[in-house]
DNA sequence: ATATAAAAAGACAAAATTGTCTTTTATCTT
DNA sequence: AAGATAAAAGACAATTTTGTCTTTTTATAT
């Protein structure tokens, strides 16, 4: 349908901005975000999987275990998440497709796009989690489809 | 995966862009345009029929009959076929996913993804088919995995 | 009229993405 | 040691996207 990110790169940042939000000391269990959040819980688990192998996140098992970012929130940027995720694809890809677009033999889209990439990547690349959280916190802002900030301390 | 456009709208592109550079004076078979644009024959045919239907192509059944554009290629914008298309999901929808995420009750992303995809919308919206056309029969630029413009007359 | 060309329509199949469920492994608590 | 908690791993199912094939409709040409 076309759609930039994922459904599995989304959850992955709404979980990893409830993370950063509640900071790196304990560990959260899955399932308690997975409720919160409202995302399936064996779904969102995966998706943790893959951001925890990326080096993003830190898990631990048994009572007491969860997950939680690695570095602190300030130093996770969403586009660290996003490459875990989907893969660079979207941020290096041709925009007709065509394998191997670049400027030796471009498409007659490929500078516009070029562009137009650069800003997305830009964006991603200069949005730390502990910015949304921070902003998320203060104004209340929502981080699921009804609910806010305000419980997650 | 995350990939901006789906399959199905970059094939779009693609096959209205090379109708674009053939003009529209006659009708080209779609028979002509998958072989040459290295596309499955029906699947492209199901495409240029959204295209149709949007108003963007008018289609003639029988011997000569094909696809052209309805409109001279420098008055159709990436914009209208990619809304054709994928829609304005891309264009409109939250970055996290969350339904209704608007001024109002916004996610902390909402404004750095606005102005994001409003780069993308401006890309899209002031680049006309007749612009990309010019410049890939100018530069012979690529508008399948091997070949350019160069034949298209 | 008949044959041919080509889009339209629709059934079907393959692949990718998304989502669910069960079992295994690691850790803690008692 | 036994039971409880929670992530990891993997099998399986549903859905969406992508791709293929056949039939139908419309027009042309002989």
């Amino acid at each position: 349908m076309g759609m930039l990110l994922s459904k599995s790169c989304v959850y992955g940042l709404r979980a990893s901005l409830y993370l950063a939000a509640r900071g790196n000391e304990t560990y959260i269990p899955i399932r308690e975000m997975s409720e919160k959040l409202e995302i399936s819980f064996h779904f969102l688990t995966k998706i943790l999987q893959q951001l925890t192998s990326a080096g993003l996140l830190e898990s631990y098992k048994g009572p007491n275990g969860g997950v939680r970012t690695t570095r602190s929130g300030d130093e996770i940027t969403l586009l660290e998440i996003v490459e875990a995720i989907d893969g660079d694809y979207l941020l290096t890809e041709c925009a007709l497709g065509l394998p191997g677009c670049g400027i030796m033999k471009p498409c007659p889209l490929h500078e516009k796009w070029a562009e137009t990439r650069d800003g997305i990547r830009t964006m991603l690349e200069f949005t730390t989690l502990h910015e949304l959280s921070k902003k998320g916190k203060e104004f209340d802002l929502r981080i699921t489809a009804e609910g806010g900030f305000e419980g997650l301390s």
